[in-house]
DNA sequence: AACACGTCATTAATTATCCTAATAGTGGTA
DNA sequence: TACCACTATTAGGATAATTAATGACGTGTT
């Protein structure tokens, strides 16, 4: 039982004629005369009255016709609300990123990629890793920004840059005047570090036991700003990409300092799902993602 | 687009599985598989994500399935309310008779018919001659009961009996109590006629014209009652069918007199539409009409 | 009443569509 | 990583839809 039948039936009805309901179709009066006899084998129900010029719908062939009309019209609601939906879903981009990437990348790229696609709707949520990948996993997000981004079965990764990592204390601190350090002078040093379950905690615990370093990590947190604020009480130093202490840095509320330690560096990269094909307001963000910013050092 | 396919798709997502989806409406998983994605073709949209055990409906596809659902309910709507019409209207013997034959015929054979159709219904209307013919062309009544029925392209003609035609007078005229009257004794006569343009008119006014007799028609009416009454005040005498006036006869409440008028009867007959197959119902209803009855003379 | 005209039904051949079986590809899981 | 269950793909044969041509019929006209 096809739609088209339905359509035509209410034409040829509407039309008072087969060969009108046939044309208005683009078909042929056979195909027509075909289709709503098989209609009527169908519903084993006499719908028209053909032996009347011009044709008359019979009692239920009139029910049916009204039946018939209201459904159309919901079908094509239907088909109305879907293609409303597409457009709604097609011009949304969902972002999950990490707190310490989030709102810096965003502030930075949204402006020019809002000017090239006006229409289009991005949505920024700000995640611990963890929830980021799961996040795009689950199809909450199209595309997710975090570091140390691990490819899978499941998961495209794409390189967006590469954090050189700082040291960072208190202004107070011994550390705090000097141009740059070398590792081994944290030697024993009061550490605050991000939580074990963290990459980037597992990466800087690997370079600093590479060179023979040991620190005293005082307090683990999960996240940069709290980090930032424990040296800001002189809790102790810590590790952190620099793009992340940026600000800090220029308004000398804590010590930013060069580190030596060689092929420590917090790779950021974009992830989304693999094998799903990119809607193209998802893959225009991306792109624009990947450009080099104008103001960057 | 068909409802099957419809169907399919909402079985797919109900189920969370095309193969069980495909069981369901007994194809292969093959044929559902090929059937949505034309489906999702033809709508220009990715309904379901199948790159997810279980597969999970996209928004779209969740709203569409909504949708989905809704139609097919309204389709079931429409089958079962075409289904209870055709049940109503087969089961329906619409009937137009002339008064003076309508509800005698009727009350003859009504009963014997419901018994042996319990679950049908009759529905009389009495109808001037003209208005009979006219309700069976419009197809408001799928059988006409009337006297000189006349055959045309459109009607069909099933003779049902020959009434024979009586004087009928005042129980005080002075023919009232002869055993049989001659044509010619009724010349000069005050005569309550028909209309003149009903059939029975002309052909009474046919015979008598044959015979060389002369009446005085006094007053013409369309219906065989009015006469009847007409005669009750000794206004005239006339010519009736004898079983219009068999009540009157038994209560001598007129006079009812053999006429010696050769070929003056009035033909009953059945009318419907030419070509159009009657309904079992309506079928076995003319049956019965053209039983000879139990009582009759 | 016979005719002509427009309309619908029927037919047969072509074309398009649908369906199945077999097979390849993919996501989840031990 | 291999396996299992599920879905996509492919090619073929069956089924259905479509059309042009033709026949049948209702309607208005002469």
């Amino acid at each position: 039982m096809n739609l088209e039948t339905l359509k035509l039936y209410c034409d040829v009805v509407r039309l008072r004629s087969f060969s009108r309901g046939a044309a208005a179709n683009t078909v042929s009066q056979s195909a027509a005369s075909q289709a709503i006899q098989q209609l009527e084998a169908e519903l084993d129900a006499v719908l028209l009255d053909r032996s009347r010029r011009p044709l008359l719908p019979t009692e239920q062939g009139q029910a049916f016709y009204d039946s018939c009309r209201t459904l159309l019209q919901g079908w094509e609601k239907a088909r109305a609300e879907l293609a409303a939906a597409r457009e709604r879903v097609e011009g949304t981009v969902r972002v999950a990123a990490i707190y310490s990437v989030g709102l810096h990348d965003m502030s930075r790229h949204m402006q020019p990629f809002m000017a090239a696609y006006p229409q289009a709707r991005v949505l920024l949520e700000c995640l611990h890793p963890h929830k980021v990948v799961e996040a795009v996993l689950e199809d909450e997000a199209d595309v997710g920004i975090l570091s140390y981004p691990a490819a899978t079965r499941a998961l495209t990764v794409l390189p967006l840059r590469m954090e050189p990592m700082v040291l960072v204390a208190h202004p107070a601190h011994r550390l705090a005047r000097r141009r740059s350090v070398a590792a081994s002078e944290l030697q024993g040093e009061k550490f605050v570090a991000f939580d074990r379950d963290l990459a980037i905690r597992k990466a800087i615990d690997r370079a600093l036991k590479q060179h023979g370093v040991r620190v005293e990590v005082v307090m683990e947190f999960d996240n940069v700003e709290t980090i930032k604020q424990a040296i800001g009480i002189n809790a102790g130093v810590s590790i952190l990409p620099r793009p992340t202490v940026l600000n800090e840095s220029g308004m000398r509320t804590l010590a930013v300092t060069p580190l030596t330690l060689p092929g420590l560096v917090r790779p950021i990269g974009i992830i989304h799902r693999r094998g799903r094909r990119l809607t193209p307001v998802v893959a225009r963000f991306i792109e624009q993602l990947q450009k080099p910013v104008d103001g960057a050092p």
